[in-house]
DNA sequence: CTAATCTTT
DNA sequence: CGGGAAAGATTAG
């Protein structure tokens, strides 16, 4: 296995004890706090179903989908009521969907769709990230499993609980209020916020920014994405730049949801994302999507080159490594074309040569997909191993990692070592632009943003490391 | 668009 | 009755 012992032994092998580290490692959960969010969420949504049953006419069970499906299009005919408007069905089964983005044109119909949007919401909430993560606790505390092997792209998963896919925006519920003048009150639930420290230490949090596009930067030499990261101080922030050009909104009005879309907008278009997808994304009509996707790849140029460039390189390792002549015959196996990260990590895609147009085009996208976000997985990893070593060969620093959520490093720190230690972790991430010993030199800096609370869902940046300390 | 986990039917 | 697929929610880029 060419070049793969190096990443194994450099990399994933070194990457263990920090694993078996963070597995060790007591996440501390304010239980008290779990217990009371799944009771107000547990009658908020006892309140929301008998909404739904009064809305609907009848009693039915509002987390089938199937039940609802009958009340929906069988009892009321909802879409008798808009057959202006495209209703997609499920696949192969001609029946009416009941996803989200049918409930949203129905709900302007019939009171119904928009209470099953809430409870939707409200019960993922309570099941998963309330509920589940009790159930994930022994005393007080909870620690999750993490998974060096389990995903294609080189990225750590996480389970029981999935530490990576707990919500980063808080919900409002509103709770009726049967107390007279009352008015309704409205609570805010954070599930990040029941992540609490352990007396005397505080949470610092290391964010590698746009990290996926900076590699796309680097990888695809594109000058424009290049200027973007290379000229510093010129542009606060990509996305928000990014914002408020699509919008035409000064940057300084831009929102935090904008910079959300933007986000998910640029990605999306790199990712290979058709103008269908995209004009859910935006809102906007599929003609002005595509238009949008034009004028990106226009002003990003090498983008498109870089596409396609892995793409052939992909269809080229299978060309190479299938043909006859390269070994007898008898024993050919399949060799599936394969694409490689920044540090020799690859993903065999035997489907890259496919004839179907769907099958073909799905594993271009992933193979594109792969050398983006399996580099940034590889600088990832390099990154916690780099600052385990920093920590062990302290005398002082007693900082724990406690969890990776992808591009974010979560400690756990003494509260007089914050500031110290924050010092350190930013420059070690930030020197990963080179890695001697694993060629790699990108052309593009590297920006960490660090952030500390007491709980997780109270993180606020650190804009001055001299003022960490107080 | 890509990559995950978790709950429910 | 139970395993597994599908749907639909969350996260990360």
């Amino acid at each position: 296995m060419q070049g793969l012992w190096q990443l194994f032994y450099n990399m994933e092998l070194g990457l263990m004890t920090v694993l078996a580290a963070m597995e060790n490692h007591r996440i501390h959960v304010d239980k008290d706090a779990l217990k009371r969010t799944s009771d107000l969420l547990g009658t908020k949504l006892k309140q929301l179903e008998q909404e739904a049953h009064k809305a609907a006419g009848q009693q039915f069970l509002v987390t089938s989908s199937n039940q609802l499906r009958l009340v929906l299009f069988e009892k009321l005919r909802l879409h008798e009521l808009c057959e202006n408007k495209k209703l997609p069905k499920t696949v192969l089964k001609q029946h009416h969907s009941t996803s989200e983005v049918v409930l949203m044109q129905l709900q302007d119909l019939h009171p119904l769709p928009k209470i099953i949007l809430e409870y939707r919401q409200v019960h993922k909430i309570k099941s998963t990230y309330v509920d589940g993560i009790m159930s994930c606790m022994k005393k007080s505390y909870i620690s999750s499993t993490w998974n060096q092997t389990g995903t294609v792209s080189g990225r750590l998963s996480a389970k029981h609980p999935n530490i990576q896919a707990i919500p980063k925006q808080p919900i409002q519920i509103t709770r009726k209020q049967y107390i007279q003048g009352k008015e309704p009150e409205v609570v805010t639930i954070h599930p990040r916020s029941m992540f609490i420290t352990e007396e005397g230490w505080t949470f610092l949090a290391a964010d590698f920014s746009q990290v996926e596009l900076r590699l796309l930067a680097h990888l695809s030499s594109d000058p424009e994405l290049l200027k973007l990261f290379q000229e510093p101080g010129t542009t606060a922030d990509v996305f928000s730049m990014l914002a408020s050009q699509w919008k035409e909104i000064p940057e300084t009005e831009v929102k935090h949801a904008d910079r959300e879309q933007a986000k998910r907008i640029v990605y999306s278009t790199v990712y290979g994302a058709g103008k269908e997808r995209l004009s859910e994304i935006l809102g906007i009509t599929a003609d002005q999507a595509s238009q949008f996707v034009e004028s990106f790849l226009q002003k990003y140029k090498q983008v498109r080159a870089f596409t396609q460039k892995t793409i052939q390189q992909c269809q080229k390792q299978d060309r190479c490594l299938s043909r006859a002549s390269e070994r007898p015959p008898e024993h050919s196996e399949h060799h599936p074309g394969y694409v490689v990260s920044i540090m020799g990590r690859r993903r065999q895609l035997p489907h890259i040569g496919a004839q179907d147009y769907t099958i073909r085009t799905q594993a271009e996208r992933q193979a594109v997909n792969f050398v983006v976000q399996g580099s940034a997985a590889d600088l990832c990893k390099i990154a916690m191993i780099r600052i385990f070593t920093l920590v062990a060969s302290s005398s002082t620093l007693t900082a724990r990692l406690v969890a990776q959520i992808h591009d974010e490093l979560l400690f756990e720190v003494e509260d007089s070592q914050v500031e110290e230690f924050a010092a350190s972790l930013k420059s070690t991430m930030e020197s990963l632009q080179h890695v001697e010993a694993l060629g790699v030199h990108l052309k593009v800096p590297l920006k960490v943003t660090l952030s500390t609370g007491k709980s997780w869902g109270s993180m606020t940046e650190v804009l001055d490391l001299r003022s960490c300390s107080h």
